[in-house]
DNA sequence: CCGGATCCCTTGCGATACTG
DNA sequence: CAGTATCGCAAGGGATCCGG
């Protein structure tokens, strides 16, 4: 590879990087996700309590925002009251490998910090 | 496991991603990141380029912050004008899988995204 | 070239209260 | 239970100019 395909090879994925970020914006996003990630399926109310300081304002909205690019689907269930499950599409499931990581390094982190 | 101790885990497991956004927070931060990380070694205003869109206000301020993380580290290079390098340290470097699948999502994505 | 300082508008988002 | 509606502050962040 030249030099000059490296520097287009690289500045391709620094804009990727930034897609994947558009997508994955705001404070929460990427918390609901890993939480609905580990159970496969999660109702609202458990995600508010998954998600550490989440507004239910919040929730919906990011939740909202989600649906909308299909990295989840959202059933109500017909219960008495009703309850409503989100789940990851298969799309959405593509973003595992990556949660996982990012718990890795959490994990990994905190360490760091407390080691301090 | 019982299942109260899957559940821990999941808790455990999401706290930690909320961890590991906690340091990168923020619109850019993780752009950022994946600059300095392609090049391994990046000047300010070479990021500024990188980085769609962003100001020179912000890129300032959240390499900042990437820095006080340990993140990465600022060298001021003895150049006429000065140039300032930056570059990711060790613990920088544990997020490299991380952007690299970020990436690698982020390309994927987009091709759904035409595909439409 | 690398930023800091200032100005100013926009948004994120928390709190609270309310509905089906 | 799963949201919506409204209010309001504080932070985010762009533009521009300035100094080392």
């Amino acid at each position: 590879m030249t030099e000059n395909e490296c520097q287009l090879e690289h500045k391709r994925e620094i804009m990727a990087v930034h897609d994947a970020m558009d997508i994955l914006n705001g404070k929460w996003k990427i918390s609901i996700i890993s939480s609905i990630c580990y159970y496969n399926k999660r109702r609202f109310s458990d995600i508010l309590n998954d998600v550490q300081g989440i507004s239910n304002k919040m929730l919906s909205k990011e939740l909202k925002e989600l649906e909308i690019n299909k990295l989840i689907t959202r059933t109500v269930l017909d219960t008495q009251p009703i309850s409503v499950q989100y789940q990851l599409t298969e799309y959405g499931m593509t973003l595992k490998t990556m949660i996982n990581n990012l718990a890795e390094w959490g994990i990994a982190h905190r360490k760091v910090i407390i080691g301090k």
